[in-house]
DNA sequence: GTCGGCCTAGGTAGATCTCCCTAGCCGCGT
DNA sequence: ACGCGGCTAGGGAGATCTACCTAGGCCGAC
């Protein structure tokens, strides 16, 4: 193992630090809030429209999105709906400045992290911010580790992966065999190989990963 | 075993039905929200404060809460928090006749499933109640099976949880055996009554309620 | 004080899992 | 054609888990 040098991607060596971006249409509201972040040390991206960030995003994404709900072309909500089908986890602060009760509500129905009408004192937006950067905080690590091991998963080979879910449902090898239709030795081979590739050192382990996964 | 008779409670023999709780202090609103309610074959119960409701509330109801925000007394908002810290699982459907945006977010991240400010429509009012029982059912499931889970787990000896906590960790019994400075013999017999216990099949069961248990 | 539950433990046996050796067949890409 | 990886399989040794028998000490409840 160790021989990466054959696989396509560089494999994202160095992570994006977290940080804050903005989308607003106003350029002035924009450099302002670019300011005020800078201000405390948080770093910044700033977007023009909700086409261009989303021309800059990646799920990798780390940090929190402070956006504006009313836009020219794609709204805040609309950016909001294409960043949840694109599996986004970064949380989103809202601002507007002729927002409603209802509009509100249906953004935190879809997931807003929160939703402030303007206006606002910097602190308000910085402790708003800075909740949004500790809720991203916390779910990245549970993410990240489902993606290992979906990862890991993948690699298994389809006979593996019968073998994988037959075994994390309790059932015995003489059990697999039969369901199969092979012989107990040869599910014993796969069950190791499904225990190695997973990186599972007992049966625990593996059963946690499946559990992880959804199966 | 199947000794019952000296427990105190009758052990809920029947589940609650699921239905709409009002709370609010307009009697007349309560009423026209009653019959609302009555006329599309919903069950409901109407409260005239926070404090009348919280005597009646008990962790199985199931259904929703359609919850005034001003209110006399306990407001709504603070009800919410009080149901919460009590590991209320209703949904709340907030009612406000003058919220602000401020307000309504704050509602919604702390849990509520929707924030309604009147005036509303029959009809609008009727949709947010259906999801919000939905959203109820959803979650009983996983509830319950979680509750049933740690009562189990419970009624485990101490020295079966210490058994337990280690097996689903993947180590094997000579392992645990020497961590617990007893005989493997004896981790064996811990082992077997935990998996009873449990109503565990197999180590990948036992491993799947631990799971659901945080360990 | 007796009864029951809990924790402890030995022996034996059988089922089960794990790991070592071997090896054939098939499909895919070079 | 050749190699490689995936799937299949047998035999055997050793570790591990499970199930059956037994039984003693401790402690709280009736």
């Amino acid at each position: 193992m160790s021989d990466d040098t054959a696989s396509g991607k560089p494999d994202s060596g160095e992570e994006e630090a977290p940080r804050v971006f903005i989308v607003d249409d106003d350029e002035g509201f924009r450099d302002s809030m670019v300011m005020l972040c800078d201000s405390v040390g948080l770093e910044t991206e700033a977007f023009a429209s909700a086409a261009e960030f989303l021309r800059r995003f990646s799920p990798e994404m780390r940090g929190c999105l402070l956006l504006d709900v009313r836009m020219p072309g794609m709204s805040g909500l609309e950016l909001q709906q294409e960043l949840s089908r694109r599996n986004s986890r970064v949380p989103i602060v809202f601002m507007t400045g002729h927002g409603d009760i209802p509009m509100a509500v249906a953004a935190m129905k879809a997931g807003a992290a929160d939703f402030l009408s303007k206006p606002f004192s910097h602190q308000e937006l910085l402790d708003r911010i800075h909740r949004a950067l500790r809720i991203g905080e916390r779910e990245e690590e549970p993410r990240r580790r489902e993606a290992e091991v979906r990862e890991a998963y993948e690699r298994l080979t389809p006979r593996e992966q019968d073998v994988m879910h037959l075994v994390v449902q309790g059932a015995a090898n003489k059990v697999i065999a039969s369901r199969l239709g092979i012989s107990q030795r040869t599910v014993e081979i796969h069950r190791a190989h499904a225990m190695e590739k997973m990186e599972a050192d007992s049966l625990a382990d593996l059963v946690r990963s499946a559990v992880v996964l959804g199966l």
